[in-house]
DNA sequence: CGTCTTTGACCGGCGC
DNA sequence: GCGCCGGTCAAAGACG
């Protein structure tokens, strides 16, 4: 049934037209209910489904069977546009808040300007403070050269209005993508590359050029420094994951201890562009795809690809900026959503929106000196019907032990609207490390921003219980991270982008 | 005939 | 210096 193929997406409103919208809320619907049925325990929903899907022809009932689905599909599709105008609203509220803390930001950048404009800085929390000094400095070891951070503040100053434009042009965007629609996938898509510009993830378009072959190195002071890889874990019986982007093949390989073969792709979608992936099926589990990014597109990406693409350059980009902090670049991520990754990857035969509704990101470091940072978002989670858990804080992925036994630190758990949780959700730490995703309050904004503000100087990142701030200790925290983790706003974007910018493709 | 895939060769980094 | 290994190139073949 295609409507159980469709990846899960929060209309953003006024996207296509209203046969779209129709279209996309009708398919949440049935996803999102059968997640609710997932998660409380309830199979009415999903077998209401498999009902539809394996259309019922028995007896005499079928009629009113059907009319019976008919209108709890209805029913469905009423309650998810009731939560689709929450998640509005939760939006515009971020979206508030947000432009709050930027300013408070901002103002505060300006106020230590003017204090310190002629001080040497070597404060950590200072050179991160723009994206434009991560920027720069990424590629360098924390230790990096002090008159290149004179210079990047400096920089930072005569520039301070591109990088407010930059931020602006990322969020707002988005929003303005999620009204007009239209303008959505350009937006998105211009969002990235400047995001992934100004966070100096690897191959920035302007290289790209001189990126062929062994060029990139010669013109980076920061030669040394390997590139940020995504690696994706995936169930996918396809030889390769549909993420939107073309792909030329131009190599493939036995690597040492798989004895599946990588595969190399080129993204063809600009004749330059320097993204390229491997793919390659997990030695344990044949069942599982193992894509790993690399670099970022210098072309304005279709739709389908840009969820991922932004899933992996915030993913890269946290995990840049945690490296570029820490001689061990040991990156936990709360990222992405499985609408995120459902919309991004159009699996066929698997389909990763039932077998995928959390996203994991544990810790990418796999040998004490890996070739390239490599940050791993595990989606091969299976349906928690198959791991059943008291609660919803616990719900493991059945192969989760694996997942940890290679990576042995805890993970972020970042999952969407899936939740159980009373709507809307709101962000909050949970125990055991691992935080989730239930609402965008300011308080839980704050939670979430405590686990950022761990980030430095954990070699193991593991979110703790966050306390309740007050308000104003909130904000302050919450603006704080924010400036001081540029990845934190990619992140933010993206997930925005994954909870409702998938509704944005009404375009 | 153009595009894409396959596959052996080549190159550079890294460890010993 | 040598060998291993990951990554890339490019010629040849396959395919539509």
């Amino acid at each position: 049934m295609e409507v159980m193929k469709s990846p899960v997406v929060v209309s953003g409103g006024g996207g296509g037209g209203f046969k779209e919208e129709m279209k996309f809320e009708s398919n949440i619907g049935v996803d999102e209910v059968r997640e609710l049925g997932k998660i409380g325990g309830q199979t009415t929903a999903r077998d209401g489904d498999r009902s539809m899907s394996s259309s019922p022809n028995r007896n005499d009932s079928k009629n009113s069977e059907q009319e019976n689905h008919v209108e709890s599909t209805r029913a469905e599709i009423g309650v998810v546009r009731e939560e689709n105008e929450r998640l509005r609203m939760i939006l515009a509220q971020m979206v508030k808040d947000y432009q709050s803390l930027k300013m408070q930001f901002f103002d505060i950048a300006q106020q230590e300007q003017s204090k310190d404009s002629n001080e040497t800085i070597d404060n950590d929390n200072m050179i991160d403070k723009t994206e434009l000094q991560v920027s720069l400095s990424l590629g360098t070891t924390s230790s990096g050269p002090k008159k290149e951070e004179k210079m990047n503040i400096s920089n930072k100053i005569s520039d301070e209005g591109e990088l407010r434009e930059g931020l602006t042009l990322g969020l707002d965007c988005k929003f303005e993508g999620l009204k007009e629609g239209s303008t959505y996938t350009s937006s998105e898509n211009s969002f990235i590359e400047s995001k992934e510009e100004e966070i100096g993830l690897p191959w920035p378009p302007g290289r790209v050029l001189k990126n062929l072959r062994s060029g990139e190195d010669d013109i980076l002071p920061q030669a040394h420094v390997k590139k940020a890889r995504v690696s994706v874990r995936a169930r996918c019986d396809a030889p390769t994951m549909n993420d939107g982007c073309q792909w030329r093949k131009y190599g493939q390989k036995i690597a040492k201890g798989n004895p599946c073969p990588r595969a190399y792709y080129r993204c063809t979608v600009a004749p330059a562009c320097p993204v390229r992936k491997q793919v390659q099926r997990c030695a344990e589990d044949m069942s599982i795809l193992i894509t790993t990014y690399e670099g970022t597109h210098n072309h304005s990406l279709p739709f389908s690809a840009t969820a991922m693409a932004s899933t992996t350059s915030a993913a890269a980009s946290m995990l840049m900026s945690g490296s570029s902090g820490s001689s061990h670049p040991t990156i936990l991520a709360p990222y992405s959503t499985s609408s995120l990754t459902t919309a991004a990857m159009n699996f066929n035969p698997t389909d990763v929106s039932r077998t995928s509704r959390s996203l994991y990101l544990p810790s990418q470091s796999i040998s004490s000196t890996p070739p390239h940072p490599t940050i791993t978002l595990d989606l091969t989670s299976t349906p928690s019907s198959l791991a059943p858990m008291s609660s919803p804080f616990n719900r493991f992925p059945s192969n989760y032990s694996s997942v940890t036994s290679r990576f042995p630190s805890s993970s972020f758990r970042f999952s969407s609207s899936e939740s159980n949780a009373p709507l809307p959700p709101s962000w909050g730490a949970s125990s055991k490390g691992y935080l989730n995703y239930q609402s965008y309050g300011k308080s839980q904004l704050g939670s979430f921003n405590q686990a950022y503000i761990q980030k430095p100087n954990a070699s193991t990142l593991v979110t703790t219980p966050t306390t309740q701030h007050s308000l104003t200790d909130t904000i302050a925290t919450a603006t704080k991270a924010i400036t001081a983790d540029p990845s934190f706003q990619s992140a933010l974007a993206a997930a925005i982008t994954s909870i409702v910018g998938g509704g944005g493709n009404g375009s």
